[in-house]
DNA sequence: CACCAGGCAAGTA
DNA sequence: TACTTGCATGGT
């Protein structure tokens, strides 16, 4: 068996925690609450996880609006959409081709494990909603831990590529550290709560917005030269 | 013009 | 397991 490397002892518990507070503290001070993520259904929030794929928000936002505009934004209604029709509108999100199979190939899902009913599917235990959100063509570590927080309110907490850039810009991670070790890392450390994973994931990603893009404001950022830069 | 954005899957060695 | 490549629009 293989032990992730850099994962510390029980005793790292506390004071990475307390780290991460603090941080989390810093942001907020900083930016404000992020009221993280920005969608009124459930549904919303999986269509919007599966078009934000490398993809600026800002794209994914007018896609949205054409298909609340359309009465698409169920599983049922989206079902009944031919997967060309769905990529038309899913256009300006990019990767339209493949994000309009995903969506169905999502509906379906939903439609054939669970009878239609996505209440009951987001229900599940944590850990199994995990895993077969998995198993789905298109959804991946990120999506997947979005849709577990942000549609079904578990504390699956969310990486993303800014939470690595600027967790090991400042040396708290090991650099090179996987989904899953990075993932594993905030989860053993913090306890779980949703609604505090909800906002740092806004905070960071708000954060990396502003100092950790191709223009990195490093010096500026409200995280600079803070404990534990070793 | 080049480069990036709130990733993922499939192919190769 | 660890790289590499295709997917694609819209903004800087």
């Amino acid at each position: 068996m293989r032990h992730g490397p850099g994962r510390g002892g029980n005793k790292v518990r506390s004071n990475r925690g307390e780290l991460i507070h603090k941080i989390f503290n810093r942001l907020l001070d900083e930016f404000g609450p992020q009221g993280w993520w920005p969608a009124e259904t459930p549904f919303e929030v999986i269509v919007g996880a599966i078009l934000t794929q490398n993809t600026a928000w800002k794209n994914v936002k007018q896609c949205i609006k054409t298909l609340r505009e359309g009465g698409y934004l169920t599983v049922e209604a989206m079902r009944q959409l031919p997967v060309s029709d769905l990529a038309v509108l899913v256009r300006p999100s990019g990767y339209y081709n493949q994000k309009a199979r995903k969506l169905r190939v999502f509906c379906d899902h939903v439609e054939t494990e669970w009878q239609g009913d996505l209440e009951g599917f987001l229900s599940q235990e944590m850990e199994p909603l995990r895993r077969e959100l998995l198993t789905i063509h298109g959804i991946g570590p990120e999506t997947a831990d979005s849709i577990v927080l942000y549609a079904a309110e578990k504390p699956s907490f969310v990486v993303d590529t800014y939470t690595y850039r600027i967790f090991s810009r400042h040396n708290w991670v090991m650099e090179g550290s996987s989904y899953n070790e990075l993932r594993e890392y905030f989860m053993d450390v913090l306890e779980p709560d949703v609604g505090f994973f909800k906002e740092l994931h806004g905070l960071l990603v708000r954060t990396g917005h502003l100092y950790c893009r191709r223009k990195p404001l490093c010096e500026s950022c409200p995280l600079q030269g803070w404990a534990g830069d070793d």
